[in-house]
DNA sequence: GGAAAACTTCTGCGGCCATCGAAGCATCGG
DNA sequence: CCGATGCTTCGATGGCCGCAGAAGTTTTCC
């Protein structure tokens, strides 16, 4: 078949340490200059620029012109789509003992992933929206449920929104710290979205790690009934709270 | 972060043309032996030995010793997804203007996906069920209605079978050749092994392709709407037949 | 306008790795 | 037990490509 030879032309071009490096810089889904992932991928600026050039002749990044500056972001979530397939491969059966850095602590707890929460904060979301049966989850895929849908709306959240496409989908997104699914997809990115927008969440700078605020703490515990056991750092799931949440 | 590293080897593994042949080669789910995987990637018997073997110690694939011979398959479906992802990846954007060779023409026709089909019958099965409201399709996910349900187990699958994890999602695969997504995951993959069972469809050797049988031809449109113009090799999606195919 | 910053192109070097010939090891068939 | 088949290991070769030094281009700032 002719369909390899495009298999392995994608591949190979994430396959190189450098440039794995900068499409997981991208993957919280801002944009980043050709500096920064030249860092990013510990790497010199004239080596990253080839490999930028590359990628983005792939149409794997898309850049965007900016003054002096050249910004990267991923060209679109199929892409951040499939590094977490990969991921989801990488990680598989992989009976790796963590040593657990500071910032691995961090990202741990609380990160996002492309456009939605993952780490234990989006673990926690799952379990809880899961338990509420406002969503059903699987490693497969989540529905929202006609209830989940009031709740959400509720919070704020337009299902009907131009992103997205028809109905009530969400994708199921395989955590690679936790080796659970949790809530990707539409739904996902604005759950996240509204989070930020409301205070909850504040993101950490050159990093994907995210930041639960004061006023977050309190949200996510009356909302969602998720509690952090240190304050700001490591989360906690815990109780279902159908009652609460439709507050 | 650490997991740059994970992907880039992972990526890497499949980022080389012999190995990604030998990949592409076992995505329609069967075992092949180290000789047909040498053939398939046109290199030495040796030198797929050494890709065989990166392959399995990365746990991509999966080796199974059956007398002089030794057969290979994909390690898990993830691994089938993963390959889909960037697939989906390597096709987005890119103006290729087909020649249609033979080949290509029955694969466009009908093939199988892993465990699922694709190819024009998956997207006229995906639209038949769609449009029939047995299915609810997306590019995020598909889900099977109640009315669905009853559909299929008249039909002859138990959606509560092992396989089916725990309810009734089915995941949403792109096609590669029509560029719509098609009803995979485990109600796709329920599906199509009920076709083989009934003697509708039969699998062409060495190849992915699949030829849908005389009873299959007769089948597909009674219960499915699907009619074939040339026999048993292009295919056509028509009318919408909720009744007929509730039969 | 001059200098600095950000990025790119050019160039040569160096290392990794895919490839295949040849030989070695199992397994089947008689 | 012997030859044939299927597969693997070993070794040498060759090519591709990632890499950074040096120089060139555009933009910004004062």
């Amino acid at each position: 078949m002719n369909t390899a030879p495009l298999i392995a032309e994608i591949a190979g071009l994430v396959g190189e340490p450098a440039r794995a490096s900068i499409m997981t810089a991208l993957l919280d889904g801002r944009a980043l200059t050709a500096g920064e992932l030249a860092y990013a991928a510990r790497v010199t600026p004239q080596t990253a620029s080839m490999h930028l050039s590359k990628l983005a002749e792939a149409r794997l990044i898309a850049p965007l012109k900016t003054g002096r500056h050249r910004y990267f972001r991923l060209a679109s979530p199929r892409v951040a789509q499939m590094l977490e397939g990969i991921m989801a491969v990488a990680i598989d059966e992989r009976p790796r003992y963590r040593p657990l850095s500071p910032l691995a602590r961090e990202l741990r707890s609380a990160r996002v992933c492309y456009d939605h929460f993952a780490g234990q904060l989006g673990i926690a979301l799952a379990d809880s929206l899961s338990r509420s049966r406002f969503v059903l989850l699987d490693e497969e895929g989540a529905e929202v449920t006609p209830s989940g849908a009031r709740f959400l709306e509720e919070f704020g959240i337009d299902l009907y929104a131009a992103g997205m496409r028809r109905r009530r989908f969400c994708r199921s997104c395989l955590d690679w710290t936790e080796r659970r699914p949790h809530i990707g997809g539409a739904v996902g990115a604005a759950l996240a979205r509204r989070c930020f927008e409301i205070g909850w969440t504040e993101r950490k700078k050159d990093s994907r790690a995210v930041i639960v605020t004061a006023a977050g703490r309190q949200g996510f515990r009356d909302t969602f009934g998720i509690v952090f056991d240190e304050p700001g750092e490591a989360v906690a799931a815990q109780r279902a709270t159908g009652s609460s949440a439709a507050r």
